[in-house]
DNA sequence: ACAATCTGGTTCTATTTTAGAACTAGATCT
DNA sequence: AGATCTAGTTCTAAAATAGAACCAGATTGT
């Protein structure tokens, strides 16, 4: 056995999503950046994580343009850690997992952290997947088709 | 150090969310799952796995109540293991997924599988964010609000 | 200006996880 | 009945993770 498998080159789009950020902290980091989280000490301290953990993750997350790094906004001499567009793009992976946790990860009254709307203070709607006319659309109104070019 | 870290009773759904599913393998046998695979020999089959590392993932899931097992549907006394309600809840973390493999990780041209409307042939539509007005909410118009009580 | 502390790492070791091969009991096929 | 298939378990080697210790350069306090 050499190393851990790659999914790098798989034709499934979701298979090479999780080759990327599929490890159990990278979510996670990515999660902390959207709420803000800025500086190698603040990822630290906010996940609990290793540092050589954590270097390494920051590592594959820039190597991949999900996160780049910049000059430290409080103008010290430091980098800090940005998401990249293509980080941003990760936000509704973020909100799905977010609600599949909300509706079966907790007992009931159990504290819990949500998701808010900054313009009217409200939690933020649920995600829905719509068909082109606009309903709602299952899992179970769709299929996979195997491969084909772009 | 004792053993993995563990979100499982974190205030935060992601961390509890990434704490049951959050590894290399469970999201790729959830994503075969709701393409139809059922059986260990498929799941084998289908994602290259070792078979001690297929058995734990399906114990862990079936455990989490995320599959369950169910005699097989050819009336073999085999068993075959099948999504449940709170499996199907996965889907749109699936989905989120797989549209951001589709928009970062492929280059033009290159072959890939893409998920289809079953009634119109056509590729979904995108996932989005919405207000309750129905407008579209990006990352910059949220927060997180640290812990309430549900 | 100098010492103390903070920051963002790297390195080291122990433990755990993973990959893959070999093996196995029971079910199924011929 | 014998061969093969299924769904695992067990074994070993390699890799990843956790945590502690260490370190150079930046910053802060006096």
């Amino acid at each position: 056995m050499v190393k851990r498998v790659s999914f790098g080159h798989a034709p499934c789009p979701v298979a090479r999503a999780l080759d990327v950020i599929g490890d159990w902290w990278s979510l996670l980091i990515i999660r902390d950046a959207f709420d803000g989280v800025r500086r190698f000490s603040e990822f630290e301290a906010s996940l609990g994580i290793a540092k050589g953990i954590l270097a390494s993750r920051l590592r594959n997350l820039t190597e991949h343009g999900i996160l780049e790094t910049a000059p430290a906004s409080d103008r010290s001499a430091y980098r800090e850690y940005l998401l990249t567009e293509k980080g941003r793009g990760l936000f509704l992976v973020i909100v799905a997992l977010r609600q599949w946790g909300e509706d079966h990860l907790y007992r009931p009254g159990e504290p819990r952290s949500s998701l808010i709307n900054t313009e009217t203070n409200e939690p933020i709607s649920r995600l829905e997947l719509r068909t082109g006319d606009g309903l709602p659309l299952s899992w179970a109104g769709t299929r996979v088709k195997k491969v084909d070019a772009a």
